[in-house]
DNA sequence: CATGGGATTGACT
DNA sequence: GTCAATCCCATGC
């Protein structure tokens, strides 16, 4: 399969970006893709009601509920009618902090957006935004923050899933104590 | 209408 | 390392 695809370019360049919601702040550390010729995706069973947002024009916003519990935030990426996205996997948290841990329960920061149940739920994330515009809001996504250098990515096969597990479609901001866990292999050398 | 399966997390052995 | 929680939705009868 082709990894110069326009959704695998995508989750690279989003690493660096911002995600927020009302006062809570973070920048993008981890990404995964998922285009729907290859059968982890929600999109690749064809148009439901569930996975019509995956096929809409760049920009919008895909949240589902996974495992009953946890709301998982995606971007839409590539052309209008092509079921693709970018699953936001963790985030640095800069702003509101405060707000993120009294959500989480936690306070230590690495434990607010370390995964992505977590980030969802740390800046209130819900179903409701499933179908709004990264661009527009409620939920945003930003250029990186001024000052902000460019993470060096970390590249692995992405986490939790069955289906076309060896594709190498995870993407880490090498330096990030943030990752979810498990880390790639190269980044666990470093950290031990 | 009934059933089964997750793109996860946190608690526990 | 194991395991349960919990709900939306796809599928099949």
């Amino acid at each position: 399969m082709a990894l110069a695809m326009r959704v695998v370019d995508a989750a690279k360049a989003l690493v660096g970006c911002t995600l927020e919601h009302e006062d809570a702040v973070g920048v993008i550390v981890e990404t995964e893709a998922y285009h729907e010729v290859e059968p982890a995706a929600h999109s690749h069973i064809g148009m439901t009601p569930r996975s019509r947002v995956l096929f809409e024009a760049p920009g919008r916003l895909y949240v589902y509920r996974s495992y009953g519990i946890h709301a998982l935030a995606n971007v839409v990426v590539e052309p209008e009618g092509v079921g693709a996205a970018v699953l936001i996997r963790a985030l640095e948290p800069i702003e509101g902090l405060g707000t993120m841990a009294m959500r989480r329960g936690r306070t230590r920061p690495v434990d607010l957006c370390s995964g992505p149940g977590k980030l969802t739920q740390a800046l209130g994330i819900e179903l409701i935004h499933n179908d709004t515009s990264v661009r527009d809001g409620p939920v945003r996504i930003g250029p990186p923050p001024r000052g902000w250098e460019r993470p060096r990515l970390v590249v692995g096969p992405r986490i939790g899933i069955t289906k076309a597990a060896d594709l190498p479609w995870r993407f880490c901001a090498a330096d990030s104590i943030h990752v979810s866990r498990p880390w790639p292999p190269e980044m666990r050398r470093k950290a031990a």
